[in-house]
RNA sequence: GGGCCGGUAGCUCAGUUGGUUAGAGCGCACCCCUGAUAAGGGUGAGGUCGGAGGUUCAAAUCCUCCUCGGCCCA
């Protein structure tokens, strides 16, 4: 045997200088920069002008902290959306935003002062305020830092923050149309507030903590009874922990559901009334237990134990105030109402309702005619024309006060005095809140508040609102002339807007459904104030003469404008300022938030934007949130919502599904992931999982796609590699074989769901599709069946051509297809293939979505031709495994000529199958044998017509002998 | 405590209106290749479909309860 001549020369090998190994978080950061520099987003808006406009508005994240897992998957969906939508073919500019005002800042200012040891007090609130606004001006910049890192694809040099002046005066005017329309009213709720702060308190402010108070109870004489008259003259006992609650008690309420019992107190003959389960608790505790001789005693005491009612016997029942003798408020009939939260667990089964100091209080009362009476003052002290305790009583004190409540205190010797209380002792342990600052205890209070109605007809002239193309019918129909109330519009908008998934649209309409007024007012310093002029009555200036000086103002100064010194300047001459007050609240942030689309969307801040917007994206909480607050505000001042869809995400678990905090330790940074694996990484994360429900991230998930991630980038270096040299396209070649064709429709089959991936907004969807189809159809089943020929035919054979120009197409359509989910990868690969176009500042991501040649294929036959592949690989296992042959190329194949589709010859079927030979036999087994054929030496393939092992296949010959010729 | 939502192989996901033996990709194990090479190919093992009842000829799919987890409220 000759020496054998090494052909490897001889064959085409990929070629490329992409490099396998990715070290994304080295490359990425040189790629922002480059869209930096060539200006990518407004190339984008430049070249998409005029195209259809795709809007998803941003709902702007809290400018107060780092980036977190939660931010990071939001932003990727929503890039995602523009990118996609984009892709295909629309204009779909976006705007990111920021919530600025609230409570947070403000805490976190604060507590720079604690640590300065800076009053807070002593701080002018314009100071305040700008402190607020450089903090929060802080965490926007770093915010957008994190966030451009992701990739995305937004005006990050033109963000929208509910703290610009322009911002601002919008949310004013806004809120002024509400004011103008008469949507607007004065009432009161409860609030947690700090006496010694003198403060309304968010939830957030207070902490419990563990107190001993004083208990007591108290009898209330039964003046009617309609149901049970034995009871005329009997006393209900209340029971509470707050005793400084009393002088405001208005009702006694009961359950409806709750047996009482009416227990005669030997002694006196006295009747007391007493739910029956907490019957034995409650006399223990009026020591009415001991009294009884210890003969008999059980016997009289059963006796004692009288009548029993069920507590909706108790339906008119009117009690008097134990100091009723004070006349005026005291006098006043107190009337028992029936209150679902009464329960038998503790007390005595009667609730003593003060609707001042309670929530359930308040509402029950408020059901049933009875107001608050605002009888404590800010400070905690009841106010000076108070008939008990109050202005001219020398007890006087903040009603929280330990010895104001205590047995020998004011109220209680008081009510001894009246022969009402029946028991007090100071002994009664439980969780209280106090003032996360001052620690000190807080009340409940009610406090005036300012509310939109959802139930009273909205009467507004017309809706200020341009009509957007083809809503005009809709918008008609929302106009002043049916006089819905809020509730009713807004409903009817739910049912409207696509949800997706559906199911958020049950959850946003069961939540409307449900919810009461909504309270516009805060007690705080950093936000956009509500600029009502109030007369003494609570009703209000509604002068758009006037309100358009107070937008004007804030427009150019900010919330600062809304300053008592301006008060004479802003009513002008038509208005006495003596008759008014200008409103120092604050708005609730959900209404700020809520006005994003009026401020972003409409106006020429942004022209490229348009109201309404197309879609809304956030997390499944901003059912409460922000999907709401734009509903209403959009409902009520433009008859529809400011959205036609919106898209809902879970929440991000840590890897066994635990939701993440900083206590447990269980948190995945998405900065630390983008340092570690890239950004392409975690998108393509965010982008794999099923984001409409709560979905999991953890080391072992991460490594997956990672793996997931070096596929797709093979499989863009392995066409890149084989594409290297090729400029022609499929119209340059005459002959195209069927596998071509066929994968061709396969690569049309998977564009079409693609497309409906990303209409449906189905990501992980989307990138399923695209990872099975480079693993399935072109790594294990084309790029392998042509690795022979494009390694070894002739440079510009035919067949190889037509390989190299299918390869072409899918790379065309592969890239853009990963373009959205592998922002820097695609890049990457883009610039790889075409680095002219990179010098003259193109981008993959300026491209159209792809157009795929459609071919008639049976793709039937393929299939099962496929399922007859899969025996093959099968049967050829066993013979591998026990060394008869290495590869399938040594393999001589026959398979049941029933399972071979029509049209394919035989040497067809070993091309496809990858084997030495295949032929048809009756069997139905699929039988393979080691091949007697020698190894061709450069093609590696078994074949007759080669004479020996390192001899050359015909076509191999031919090759080389024209490589060799031209050389 | 209440309302709503969810639990399918180790991981990420498919499973139409209830209908054969519950699928895919990845990972894993084993093997091949060494001319996509920190790549590529093949075969295989993995699941009481969260649990228990029930409806039905038939249940991952419908009903009830339980459990775990989540969001929003209280």
């Amino acid at each position: 045997m000759s020496e054998q001549r090494d052909y490897r020369d001889t064959v085409f090998l990929p070629k490329t200088d992409f490099p396998m190994k990715a070290g994304l978080p080295q490359k990425e950061p040189g790629i922002l920069a480059r869209w930096q520099e060539i200006g990518l987003y407004d190339k984008l808006r430049e070249e998409r002008a005029g195209r259809e406009k795709f809007i998803l508005h941003d709902g702007p994240p809290y400018a107060n902290g780092d980036m977190h897992i939660g931010h990071a998957l939001n932003r990727i969906l929503k890039d995602m959306v523009v990118r996609s939508q984009t892709l295909l073919g629309k204009d779909a500019p976006f705007v990111p935003g920021w919530d600025c005002h609230g409570l947070p800042i403000e805490w976190k200012v604060e507590e720079q002062y604690r640590k300065a040891k800076r009053d807070k007090k002593e701080v002018p609130p314009k100071e305040f305020r700008a402190e607020c606004r450089a903090y929060a001006q802080g965490w926007v910049d770093v915010q957008r830092g994190q966030l451009k890192r992701l990739g995305l694809m937004a005006d990050f040099d033109h963000p929208y923050l509910t703290m610009q002046f322009e911002s601002e005066a919008t949310i004013v005017s806004e809120l002024m149309k509400f004011v103008e329309a008469g949507n607007l009213y004065r009432g009161s709720k409860p609030v947690m507030w700090s006496p010694v702060e003198e403060t309304a308190l968010a939830e957030a402010e207070v902490e419990y903590e563990d107190i001993v108070s004083t208990q007591i109870d108290v009898a209330f004489e039964i003046v009617e009874c309609p149901n049970v008259p034995e009871l005329v003259g009997a006393h209900a006992v209340i029971w509470t922990t707050t005793p400084w609650t009393i002088p405001v008690n208005q009702a006694i309420a009961y359950g409806p559901e709750v047996e009482y019992q009416i227990f005669t107190f030997p002694l006196d003959r006295r009747k007391y009334l007493i739910a029956r389960p907490l019957m034995d608790a409650c006399l223990e505790r009026l020591q009415m237990v001991n009294i009884f001789p210890s003969e008999g005693s059980a016997e009289a005491f059963r006796r004692a134990r009288g009548t029993v009612i069920k507590g909706s016997d108790l339906a008119g029942t009117v009690a008097r105030h134990p100091m009723h003798h004070l006349g005026g408020f005291y006098a006043a009939p107190r009337p028992f109402l029936p209150g679902d939260f009464v329960t038998t667990d503790s007390g005595t089964g009667l609730v003593h309702m003060a609707p001042d100091h309670g929530e359930d209080d308040f509402e029950l009362c408020k059901a049933n005619g009875l107001e608050p009476v605002f009888a404590v003052m800010d400070d905690g002290r009841y106010r000076d024309d108070w008939p008990w305790l109050g202005g001219n009583d020398e007890r006087r004190r903040s009603v929280i006060n330990k010895p104001f409540n205590a047995p020998e205190g004011p109220i209680c010797s008081d009510l001894r005095e009246a022969g009402a209380l029946l028991a007090a002792s100071d002994d009664y342990q439980h969780s209280y809140p106090h003032s996360w600052r001052s620690k000190a205890k807080v009340i409940f209070r009610c406090t005036p508040q300012w509310f939109v109605p959802m139930d009273r007809p909205l009467d507004v002239g017309d809706f200020d609102v341009a009509v957007p193309e083809g809503f005009g019918a809709a918008i008609a129909l929302f106009t002043s002339k049916d006089h819905s109330t809020l509730r009713e519009i807004a409903l009817r908008e739910i049912d409207r807007v696509e949800f997706f998934p559906p199911k958020g649209q049950n959850r946003l309409r069961s939540m409307v459904e449900g919810r009461p007024d909504w309270v516009l007012s805060r007690q705080r310093a950093w936000g956009v104030p509500i600029t009502l002029f109030v007369r003494p009555d609570g009703s209000y200036l509604q002068d758009p003469a006037v309100n358009a000086r107070v937008v004007a103002a804030i427009a150019k100064e900010g919330v600062d404008a809304w300053d008592e010194s301006r008060k004479a300047e802003f009513l002008g001459l038509d208005h006495d300022p003596a008759d008014y007050e200008m409103v120092t609240d604050i708005l609730d942030v959900w209404f700020d938030s809520g006005c994003t689309h009026a401020f972003t969307l409409e106006g020429d801040r942004w022209p490229d934007q348009r109201w309404p917007a197309d879609l809304y994206l956030e997390g499944s909480d901003q059912h409460r949130g922000w999907f709401q607050s734009s509903l209403l505000e959009s409902s009520a001042t433009r008859g529809r919502a400011p959205y036609d869809a919106v898209l809902t995400h879970g929440f991000t678990m840590d890897a066994r599904g635990k939701k993440m905090s900083k206590s447990l330790g269980n948190t995945i940074d998405p900065l630390k992931v983008m340092q570690e694996y890239g950004a392409d990484i975690i998108r393509l994360w965010a982008l794999s999982v099923d984001f409409t429900e709560d979905h999991r991230i953890g080391d072992e998930i991460l490594k997956g796609v990672g793996d997931q991630y070096r596929k797709l980038r093979n499989t863009f270096r392995y066409m890149l590699g084989a594409l290297d040299g090729y400029v022609g396209d499929l119209s340059d070649t005459t002959e195209i074989p069927e596998l071509e064709l066929y994968v061709l429709s396969l690569l049309a089959d998977l564009d079409a769901k693609m497309r409906q991936a990303v209409e449906e907004y189905d990501y992980n969807t989307y990138t399923r599709l695209l990872v099975d189809f480079c693993n399935e159809d072109l790594s294990a089943f084309f790029f392998d069946i042509r690795k022979d020929r494009l390694y070894c035919d002739g440079a510009d054979d035919p067949q190889r051509n037509a390989y190299r120009a299918v390869l072409d197409i899918l790379f065309h359509a592969l890239v853009r297809y990963a373009a959205p989910v592998l922002v820097f990868t695609a890049e990457e690969v883009w610039q790889t293939r075409y680095p002219e176009d990179g010098e003259q500042g193109g981008s993959v991501h300026l491209l159209d979505w792809p157009s795929i040649p459609q071919v008639g294929v049976d793709t039937e036959r393929w299939a099962q031709l496929r399922t007859l592949r899969d025996r093959v690989m099968e049967a050829i296992e066993p013979l591998r495994r026990d060394k008869t042959i290495r590869s399938g190329l040594e393999a001589d194949v026959v398979v049941p000529a029933a399972l071979v589709p029509d049209g394919f010859t035989d040497a067809q079927l070993a091309e496809l199958f990858i084997t030495a030979s295949v032929t048809r036999g009756d069997s139905d087994a699929v039988t393979v044998t080691r091949t007697t054929d020698h190894k061709c030496g450069r093609c590696w393939r078994l074949l007759p017509e080669v004479t020996e092992d390192g001899a050359l296949c015909a076509r191999c010959e031919d090759v080389v002998t024209q490589m060799d010729a031209a050389t």
